[in-house]
DNA sequence: GTCGGTATTGCGACGCCTTGCAACAACAGC
DNA sequence: GCTGTTGTTGCAAGGCGTCGCAATACCGAC
């Protein structure tokens, strides 16, 4: 009697893939794992350390930052910067997008190929430039700060 | 006889502006800005700090960090980020940019409103939303970094 | 010139993230 | 199963900023 068969997951693949790269499947990366597996859309690195940490209380920042990275040359998760500058990893991206960010009121948005595509397309023609959609954070003021701020 | 009148400098007007503000002119504000009048282009915090410090070397941080941001509600600075999040100076600019930058070599470049006008347009008529432009850092890889990569 | 209110400074502590290094442990090969 | 190689980890330290707080000093008023 086979075993069964549990929902596959991306994630699935992760230990694989470290391995036919030469790297090292470990019980560190196995809970940063769990904990991204558990979650979806944007979390800072803190959020994520902090997460590990409620997983593991043994989980050290540096192996989680130096994981991260890991998966994002996998293609697992993607990263930006908030309006501060702070990390912000996008886990999983369905499709390539880059962010909007109040700088008043600190909501974000999500921000489409749709709606860049002109910019990176007049890069790409113009200088050679390949644009990193998803590390691309635009910060400003969204409408209702706006005008918030014109009609006080 | 009247005192010689020396070359003007925007510089000249910030104690005024700073005391019509309820604010003070103070001799670590005055080492800032002597530093900015002394250089051009872009540079870290921390290296604004390193020159303050070169100059007085009793300089803190926390300061110049501060005394930048009031430089920078008053017009005479703005900054974005680096590729790492860290933040970059823009020393008086002539008209408001964003910058390319590299995540391969480090190269940057300015990104004019020529570039962006599409983007931030579409950005205003479709979301409301204002775009703070000099904020604006798009990260990538430059054309001879990824013609030198695809043809290795 | 002195005085007082209050903006600013310096300090210490903290948060986020990176890096070098020595000890450890995956895992390939036997 | 061992064993050796070498990728990883944990730690400690450092860099970049930010913040709260008590002491300082700017500057407008008299
Ligand atoms: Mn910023
Ligand atoms: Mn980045
Ligand atoms: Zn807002
Ligand atoms: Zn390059």
């Amino acid at each position: 009697m086979p075993a069964a068969i549990g929902p596959s997951s991306p994630w699935d693949a992760v230990p694989d893939l470290l391995r036919a790269r030469g790297m090292r499947w470990t019980p560190q990366r196995r809970t940063l794992i769990e904990v991204l597996a558990g979650i979806g859309g944007h979390l800072t690195g803190a959020e994520l350390v902090e997460r590990c940490r409620a997983a593991d209380p043994t989980t050290t920042p540096s192996t989680v930052y130096r994981t991260l990275d890991v998966l994002e040359e996998l293609g697992f998760i993607r990263h930006g910067h908030g309006a501060d500058g702070r990390e912000e990893f996008h886990v999983l991206p369905r499709t390539a997008h880059g962010h909007l960010h109040c700088g008043t009121c600190g909501s974000s948005w999500e921000l489409g190929a749709s709606e860049v595509g002109g910019l990176v397309r007049a890069l790409r023609r113009g200088r050679g430039f390949h644009v990193d959609l998803s590390h691309v954070t635009i910060v400003g003021q969204c409408e209702s700060c706006a005008s918030a701020e014109s009609r006080p």
